[in-house]
RNA sequence: GCAGGGGUGGCAGAGCCUGGCCAAAUGCGACGGGCUUAGGACCCGUUCCCUUUAGUGGGUGCGAGAGUUCAAAUCUCUCCCCCUGCACCA
């Protein structure tokens, strides 16, 4: 048994009493890899360490590969969450204490001490970092900052002060999911339930009411279906506000007054009760027809402004509400529901290209397309009395196969496709200032901040951001891609589409910690934009830390000079009294650390922190230091679910270190997954790894039984596997295609080395070389298991320090593989043979003798391969020189069915095949309890010899 | 809706770029056998259907359909479905 937590704590101390991971500029190349710091308001759980185990693997890799290479870590704390919890913490709410003491074991007495923000940050902060710790991280701490240290806010300003310099940096308006009484703006993080608000953007079509000069706004999603208007839908049971909005006055309701104020300017001017509405009359701006007003069972006072405009022909619950009405009695007056979008003759029929699940599995028949809104709901085998899912349904429906397939049949875009002529009247309505754009939160629940309040639309203005729209920038960007790996490559395209859409994005908010916006120090930097060029701070935190250089001297010029080569170092040493060696200091590590970089982060922050990072990168730094790779990896799943604290399986790291180990997990999560896939974390993984482990751990005590011999082929067949095995690994390796390498390194080691001693090989000079080249191979991603095997094959070195091995490629290739794969198939096919001949009635009560192995001719290898070629008999047997021809063209008029896909083999001469035949000997005739006797074809007097076959040998079963 | 990524055997997941050695790696599961007091672990074999008394032969088959080709999981087109993102939020 392999004591997991013993070996760790050693080998973790041995790494850190040689300084294995504290590296400093030197003459060999130097790698900067860095992971997304993390953001410290919970603990570490599975899911980091995907990432983690990732990158420190890969680091450990590079480093063996002789890359002087260094992997630093910090602490995010800049912004709203930590507030947030360290909030409702002080504020004793029961769900997130009950979760901080079950989920993340956290100490009651700590609890009561987290309603301090920094407290609570600096406890996660400092349970991570041990965490990493125990992981066996390879991470220099010397390095370590937090975004909320003076010294790092001097290097954010002074980044800010670059973006403004290149004008970067605007102000402007900005929707927001907002709460009226926290007045802040709202993210997903603070909702009830975490629920992004999704902001929309909506029409409101303004319809002048014929008695008076207020207008009806009316909220709609489909503005081209203005020429199908019959009548407004309001709410009769509501009270509406007479309100201005500019020049115009409109009717609103009560609701709706007070979402929109929040985005326009709106004044109350009077009320009237919907139900007085009820008596207008009002005009379609864009047909100029007047239309009632009627009472609509479904319009909500708090959804869009209130009041809805009713197209029967295209809207189920228009139709719907209108056909009740008349069954009611009310005096609806006539009107046609006119169909003002057709179905593009390639879709075909109504309901066509609509997937059945869509309408819950209903087929019904429509009788009648010439109004699709009815023709939807029969489909579903309803009618204007449906419940309001089914018409919900309905309404999804048409909306989604119209705005594939419609034609606009009316008006001026009459014959253009409907989600096109959506856009154009869209645009002419609101240029003509017959409609005016809206916001709505757009989820299908209403979304309520934690304090209660209902989530709402908030058009900020003055807002700053950063430009990323800029086409200047975006060109350098595209410019700079190119050259930058992204890993998987696959990826790219993303990236590409990214570059065009990053647009503009608000870098500065009301609340939070982190650094004060130079523009308005009474904001904050938002936390993504602070995090986008970090790492360069990573090069020389520790010599700031170490020389006590204080957050007032980091002046704009200390990192002018020492980041982009501006301005004068004796200068800058005398106006910010730091000493000029300690400057240049730090200028020859950045210069040193930023030449060759590598940022890995989980895949879900493509959007976010990769493209910007990729931005901001090209904006503030010289061509020299932009990006050289990017690995953005796909995420953790446990035991086949996604990780979420309401399924309850958020682990915390540490706890899964003590009850599995580090290495099982580090390896669980790494080498099951190529980049772009999900990691599935599975207890059975772990344990068949431990399981694996504990082989190799006997193999290496039972070297000592094992004695040194001349080298027979199946030393020499391990020999191949394992330099093929070292090539191929380290080519995955290269493009961190960490599955694929442990497959080889790992799993196939296991299998091979069954086989060899299966085989019966026990040359211990073999076994030995397999075991320390194998064992170095671990070291990357099982770092402190393979220090222990390391030392237990009589090493004194580490692993972390070591050479990654190189292939012997003399020992590659060649045949011995194809020979050994030749042994092994023929024993298929001896029992094949065995089976065969067993049921033979003269064969029965008998057991087997004799198996006789009769190896084919050389000249059938040429001859087989000379067809291979040709494709063709006769030009083979031309090009035979020695061979009988009649006995080759009978030979060869065997694969003539296949001769199309017959592909050249690996020549294997006939003696070398028969000498390791004679060699396994011992082997085939242990398995099937007969003697055998190995023959070659030439001299062999069995009447089977002639069967023999290039690779597949000729089997005779004597009974 | 827009964009990107996918759809492979009971499940997970390779293969697809560079068409043929692909009834399709590997792992899990299931079944049969060995080992064992028993279980676990481990080892051997089987795991789409039919067929086979000398080491097979045939059918179906990689979301659906069509096409290119002597040959398609792999290339082209159309369609269907799934996942992720769509921002100011870590």
């Amino acid at each position: 048994m392999i004591a997991y937590d013993e070996l760790e704590k050693k080998w973790q101390k041995a790494w850190a009493d040689s300084n294995a991971f504290e590296p400093e500029p030197s003459d060999k190349p130097g790698m900067l890899i860095t992971f997304a710091f993390p953001y410290v308001n919970s603990p570490m759980h599975a899911g980091h360490m995907k990432t983690y185990s990732l990158t420190d693997s890969y680091a450990r890799y590079m480093r063996m590969r002789g890359y002087n290479v260094l992997l630093p870590m910090g602490f995010h704390m800049t912004g709203t969450p930590i507030l947030g919890m360290a909030k409702r913490l002080a504020a004793n709410d029961a769900e997130l204490i009950d979760d901080f003491i079950k989920v993340y074991a956290v100490p009651k007495e700590e609890i009561a001490k987290m309603g301090d923000p920094l407290y609570l940050a600096k406890y996660f902060a400092v349970d991570t970092e041990a965490g990493m710790k125990e992981a066996g991280l390879g991470i220099d701490w010397r390095r370590k900052f937090t975004t909320i240290d003076p010294q790092f806010s001097k290097f954010i300003e002074w980044q800010f002060g670059k973006l403004n310099k290149l004008g970067f940096l605007t102000q402007g308006t900005h929707p927001v999911g907002w709460c009226t009484t926290d007045n802040s703006a709202v993210g997903g993080h603070d909702t009830k339930g975490d629920i992004q608000p999704k902001i929309e953007e909506m029409i409101a079509i303004k319809f002048k009411d014929t008695q008076s000069d207020v207008y009806f706004p009316c909220g709609t999603y489909r503005p081209e279906t203005i020429y199908g208007v019959t009548n407004l839908f309001v709410n009769d049971k509501t009270t509406y506000a007479i309100v201005s909005i500019g020049k115009y006055q409109c009717y609103l309701s009560k609701e709706a007054v007070g979402m929109l104020s929040n985005q326009i300017k709106v004044d109350v001017t009077g009320e009237i009760q919907g139900s007085e509405l009820l008596k207008r009359k009002a005009v379609n701006p864009v047909t100029k027809e007047e239309v009632p007003v009627l009472p609509g069972f479904f319009v909500k006072p708090d959804v869009g402004t209130g009041i809805v405009m009713s197209v029967p022909a295209h809207a189920p619950f228009d139709y719907a509400a209108l056909e009740r009405l008349k069954a009611s009695g009310y005096p609806v007056p006539s009107m046609e529901y006119k169909k003002v979008i057709d179905l593009d003759g390639k879709a075909g029929a109504i309901g066509k290209s609509i997937d059945p699940s869509m309408l819950s599995g209903a087929k019904g028949k429509v009788e009648h397309p010439e109004i699709p809104a009815l023709a939807y709901l029969e489909l579903m085998n309803a009618n204007a009395n449906a419940m309001d899912d089914v018409i919900e349904r309905a309404t999804k429906a048409i909306y989604k196969e119209e705005s594939r397939y419609g034609v606009m049949a009316a008006g001026k875009y009459s014959g253009k496709p409907e989600a096109e002529a959506r856009e154009l009247i869209k645009k002419d309505l609101i240029g003509a200032n017959e409609a005016i754009a809206i916001y709505i939160i757009a989820n299908e629940e209403p979304v309520y901040c934690r304090c209660g309040t209902r989530v709402i639309v908030k058009v900020v203005s003055d807002q700053w951001f950063i430009n990323y729209g800029d086409k200047k920038w975006k060109e350098k960007v595209r410019k700079s891609l190119p050259k930058t790996r992204i890993l998987p490559e696959k990826l790219r395209p993303t990236f590409e589409y990214l570059v065009d859409w990053l647009d503009l994005r608000a870098t500065e908010r009301a609340h939070g910690l982190g650094t004060p916006f130079p523009l308005n120090p009474s904001h904050i930097i938002e936390s993504l934009s602070d995090s986008t060029i970090y790492m360069i701070f990573y090069t020389f935190s520790d010599i700031l830390n170490s020389n006590k250089v204080s957050a007032e001297q980091l002046k704009p010029e200390f990192f002018d000079y020492v980041i982009c080569s501006q301005g004068d170092g004796g200068k800058v040493a005398s106006s910010t009294g730091i000493d000029l060696s300690i400057i240049q200091k730090c200028k020859e590590s950045f210069e040193y650390w930023y030449a060759n970089t590598s940022n890995h982060s989980g895949a879900d922050l493509t959007n976010n922190h990769f493209i910007m990072y990729l931005f901001n990168h090209v904006a503030v730094l010289d061509e020299k230091y932009h990006p050289k790779q990017i690995v953005p990896n796909g995420l953790l799943l446990y035991e086949g679910q996604k990780m979420s604290k309401s399924i309850g399986n958020t682990m915390p790291i540490r706890s899964l270190i003590v009850k599995y180990g580090a290495d099982p997990i580090r390896f669980s999560s790494v080498a099951t997954a190529d980049l772009d896939t999900e990691t599935n974390f599975e207890e059975s993984t772990i344990n068949s790894v431990k399981q694996k482990n504990e082989f190799i751990e006997e193999t290496i005590e039972r070297l000592d039984e094992m004695l040194a011999a001349e080298l027979v082929h199946i030393d020499y067949w391990l020999y191949s596997k394992l330099n093929s095995k070292i090539q191929k690994a380290t080519a995955a390796l290269d493009t961190i295609s960490f599955r694929s390498a442990y497959n080889e390194i790992y799993y196939n080691t296991m299998t091979e080395l069954k086989w060899y001693f299966e085989r019966g090989g026990s040359n211990e000079m073999v076994v030995r070389e397999l075991l320390e080249k194998f064992t170095l191979m671990l070291g990357p991603a099982m770092p402190h298991v393979a220090e222990e095997f390391w030392h237990m094959l009589g090493k004194s070195t580490l692993v972390a320090k070591e050479k990654w091995p190189t292939p012997d490629k003399s020992m590659t290739g060649g045949t011995v593989e194809v020979v050994e794969d030749t042994i092994r198939k023929t024993m298929d096919d001896i029992d094949a043979v065995m089976e065969l001949t067993a049921r033979m009635p003269a064969n029965k009560g008998k057991s087997a003798s004799l198996i006789r192995i009769i190896i084919a001719d050389d000249w059938k290898t040429e001859a087989y391969n000379a067809l291979a070629e040709k494709k063709n008999i006769s030009k083979a047997l031309a090009e035979l020189k020695d061979a009988n021809k009649e006995t080759a063209s009978k030979f060869l008029s065997q694969f003539a069915s296949k001769i199309m896909t017959l592909e050249k083999i690996e020549p294997v001469r006939c003696d070398e095949m028969a000498k390791a035949f004679s060699q396994a000997i011992s082997y085939i005739s242990k398995r099937y309890k007969t003697s055998i006797a190995v023959e070659k074809e030439s001299e062999s007097k069995s009447q089977r010899a002639s069967r023999a076959v290039p690779g597949k040998p000729s089997i005779e079963v004597v009974w």
